[in-house]
DNA sequence: AATCAACTGCAATGGAAGTGCATTTTTAGC
DNA sequence: GCTAAAAATGCACTTCCATTGCAGTTGATT
């Protein structure tokens, strides 16, 4: 168990109040986040500075961008150990169209997907849509 | 051998020149294509007529929108028989990083995904990013 | 030809991503 | 500790794309 410091020190972003609040607001959700919600949960604190936290916080390997469709961008936590930056992330998401959440399933690994002569696959972003366990029960 | 005329009707879709010009825009193109892309080879036309002529044709369901993940979605003519209304698209599509180009791969089947207990898959979006055909040789 | 509905064009809006620059905070050298 | 440099933050502004309201035009129907 690695203390937040110990984890942003590791991969070399710097220390600062901003950062050790906004990377404890993604380890307690278990869904992906807008840039807006961590704009609602921070209100004193300037888009801008969210935007470029979460975007080292993206180059530095920590967090991934999901695309899941909606056209705006959600941030998650990776996994400990996880390296998107290297290979294809491989896991899926999961985006409910009923409460709009979306989802990391870390542990659904994405099959190989065959792709014709000529062309070579460097990434696979795969979206499943539908409606989540909260939202199915 | 339909013509245009008799698939346009065929959905319910009433012709005018700018529709007919517009599909068979889309008919020539073996890539998906942007709005912009449409404005750029109509500019007599309003970006908005284009933009609602090919909601419309999306609604009618004889394009499907495709999200690549450039941020910028994407429109392609649907094949003969095709029912993603109904149904998900079940083909995935090929985004190639070099030229920009993205490419519905008809006949390269999206594979069923498993999902949690509780989830309920409604609908799987596959975007494989790579090396195009063309870029790669 | 008249009428009504659908289509088109223009203008404006809104949302989100991104950037330049000034200010503040942190770090590191002395 | 003090100072200079570097990094982080805040504010203003821009750009790009999607979307809508409304007025004018075109097309279908009788
Ligand atoms: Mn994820
Ligand atoms: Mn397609
Ligand atoms: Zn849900
Ligand atoms: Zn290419």
């Amino acid at each position: 168990m690695n203390t937040i410091e110990e984890v942003l020190e590791s991969k070399d972003i710097r220390i600062t109040a901003m950062r050790l609040l906004i990377y404890k607001f993604l380890a307690e959700k278990e869904v992906a986040v807008t840039l807006s919600d961590i704009e609602n949960a921070f209100e004193k604190a300037d888009r801008t500075t969210l935007y470029r936290t979460v975007k080292t916080f993206e180059d530095k390997g920590i967090v991934h961008q999901i695309d899941d469709g909606t056209g705006i961008t959600k941030y998650a936590l990776c996994e400990k150990g996880c390296n998107c930056e290297i290979e294809t992330d491989l896991h899926l998401h999961f985006h409910c169209i009923n409460c709009n959440k979306t989802i990391c399933l870390t542990d659904h690994k994405i099959p190989q997907i065959k792709v014709p002569d000529g062309f070579v696959s460097e990434n696979v972003n795969l979206v499943v849509k539908g409606i989540c366990d909260k939202c199915s029960s």
